[in-house]
DNA sequence: CTGCAAAAATGACCATGGTCAATTTACATA
DNA sequence: TATGTAAATTGACCATGGTCATTTTTGCAG
């Protein structure tokens, strides 16, 4: 029988939750110490880490937050006819993951994680951006502009593959990096979803 | 006007990564601590740092090496003909990265990092590993059992797309990831490199 | 209202990676 | 061999994420 939470355990974790995303918004995501977050929420430090398992599960948490709005902009849109039409809709968040090298490096670890007890958003939001594109790729397989010589699912999870490639070596390239991740991603979506 | 390195230099810097490569094998690399290889290795904590730009730096040297002799052993072998040599060929490089998440998380950071003064073992068998593979993918182009309809090259770090997003999924699964590595590569490959 | 058990919060404490001014050692040159 | 300088090393110190026994608060039963 558990108990639901208290109204005190709602509130702080929604002021720790706020302020982080305040000094995140000031400072950027690496710049984010727990004590200062602690601090501007007016809790102790061991609160935090009884809400969160840790300062990623918390940054999980916001990233999973923004990636969330992101797929629902995804999915309000109308499926993609081609392939020009989904490097359009992905575009958003592609840019967002390769904004920050804390957001790509947190969803490539948390990604697909069936979050036991893990927080969830995160792995919730990898398994719909999944099923979504699935869906579009059905769409466009019917509609004869993706290859249809392979089932959706396949086609979706090799999408991410090649998004997840196009920002590692992005931040691996580090200020040299020329062009969008978009142009970078253009002729591995071309290769795989056209034969 | 640089001097070589002093024979004292050298010694030390052995003697570190001789001694953490013997404290990984017996505890792996998830516990390696650099106090204990500073203890080991009979030296001051300040001195590993002289050597190595951080904890990671002492890693990617050590990892560095074993993926270099992974990649010889893909240079010795015979060239893949087909898609099944090449899961054979690939094989023993997949196990080695999805045998340990540090292993996975550091090649994923350097990787294709032009390691202008980073410990460039990482990003140089990076390189190597893409070119030894769009060689092969050019034979089997050549032989009609690769498509033809793009550069070796693109195909290759697709490999690489592939083979990252397989393992970054086995380890986000944890302890029920279910077949080998290479079975779950495979449908991607396939679909990938055949039309 | 009171007593009490569970929930929530606390903060001193720990673990570990990393820094840097000070010290020691190696080696080239006179 | 004496000496000066650059290389190499040192270890006390710091930064920061994370722990946990203890204390405070909450809300319910009597």
């Amino acid at each position: 029988m558990t108990r639901p939470p208290q109204k005190r355990r709602v509130e702080t974790r929604a002021r720790l939750l706020a302020e982080a995303s305040r000094l995140i918004e000031a400072q950027g995501y690496a710049g984010l110490r727990v004590e200062d977050v602690v601090e501007a929420a007016g809790v102790a430090k061991g609160t935090l880490f009884a809400h969160f398992r840790d300062k990623d599960g918390l940054l999980a948490v916001l990233i999973g937050v923004e990636v969330m709005h992101l797929i629902d902009g995804m999915e309000t849109a109308t499926p993609p006819q081609d392939l020009p039409q989904l490097m359009e809709r992905l575009e958003p968040l592609l840019d967002f993951v390769a904004s920050d090298r804390v957001i790509f490096d947190l969803l490539l670890r948390y990604s697909g994680s069936t979050g036991a007890e893990r927080d969830e958003v995160v792995a919730e939001g990898f398994y719909r951006q999944i099923d979504l594109w699935a869906g579009w790729i059905a769409g466009m397989q019917a509609a004869g502009t993706v290859r249809g010589d392979h089932p959706p699912a396949l086609l979706a999870e090799g999408i991410q593959a090649f998004l997840n490639q196009v920002i590692a070596i992005r931040f691996c390239q580090g200020e040299q990096a020329t062009g969008t991740p978009a142009e970078a991603l253009y002729p591995f979506l071309a290769a795989w979803l056209v034969t």
